[in-house]
DNA sequence: TGTGTATAGTTGCGTTAACAACATCTTCTC
DNA sequence: GAGAAGATGTTGTTAACGCAACTATACACA
């Protein structure tokens, strides 16, 4: 039975930046979830705080985050409901609506960040020697701007 | 506005991992879609090959995977539906049962398995000059002991 | 102005996952 | 060996997502 071609080093190779990933993410959902925030709506309040005005219209907050339109309608939805965002119109484009942050949007985000800046450092950056982790960022890049070359560094990077 | 505070560097650098991560996913996943495999099956497919007589106890193969049993037990419905696996008595503890993988299933990832390898290689493995990559490799080890102990080389790393 | 095409966002539907409650079986303790 | 405690897997419920269909609006161009 071929079991070297299950065991083939690029499996391994891979296997570990997928446990790495996902173990690191588990954490850093757990301490979001404390927050009463799931990942996907950290990163969208993230984006829409780091965003001119605080808003982005919708079409662009799915291209910036993983999910599909009707996925950013959802999300869009529940947290318009809870509260941490509203929406707004665009008075340009009739069809477009904005996504804003509300005062208390930005309250838990604020209150959030900190502890998951911390987590970070404890088990990501904070890991590696300096040294080590120039050259992982380094790499990660190369990888990063090979494989989704739409995220240039200037919109960047949010979990 | 604390703009900084959402642009610590903590945060790209994870955006890095997280983008680089997600962009080579979404790569790896679309190739087994169309051996209608998705990436839990895919992951099941290749850990109980892996193992002695291509099985395991349910609770293993969830321990093994990002699962929970249920989700085991709901992935295994399936694809024992799909001929893919099948449910085998156990011996020794007849509250536990074995998820085997069959011909078919066994047929389905030979012929899965070249062409993941090869996207591995095409945008992570290859990506990178030697050096760099094992550099890479030994500090997703250290990320990957921190953060998921339990995860030994040995039993390793699959997506 | 009117028509066709493209774009923005929402909604219905099917799929998949986790969690909790549950049934069944084993093991431990006395 | 009888009952308690624990392990194993399944099922009901709920939540989240993507795709495709749909509505409304904008734009091009004749």
């Amino acid at each position: 039975m071929a079991t070297d071609l299950y065991d083939d080093d690029r499996i391994t190779a891979f296997g570990l930046f997928v446990e790495a990933y996902t173990g690191i993410m588990s954490r850093l959902a757990g301490q979001l979830a404390e927050h009463g925030l799931s990942v996907v709506e950290f990163e969208v309040l993230l984006r829409l705080s780091r965003s001119e005005h605080q808003q982005l219209r919708m079409s662009d907050l799915a291209a910036q985050t993983s999910l599909s339109t009707s996925g950013v309608t959802r999300v869009v939805d529940r947290m318009e409901r809870d509260g941490l965002l509203c929406r707004r119109a665009c008075p340009h484009d009739r069809r477009s609506s904005y996504a804003a942050v509300t005062t208390s949007g930005l309250t838990r985000l604020t209150a959030t960040l900190p502890g998951h800046l911390e987590l970070i450092a404890q088990w990501f950056t904070g890991q590696l020697p300096a040294e080590d982790l120039t050259r992982m960022l380094g790499s990660l890049r190369t990888l990063r701007d090979a494989v989704a070359p739409g995220a240039t560094s200037g919109v960047a990077a949010v979990d």
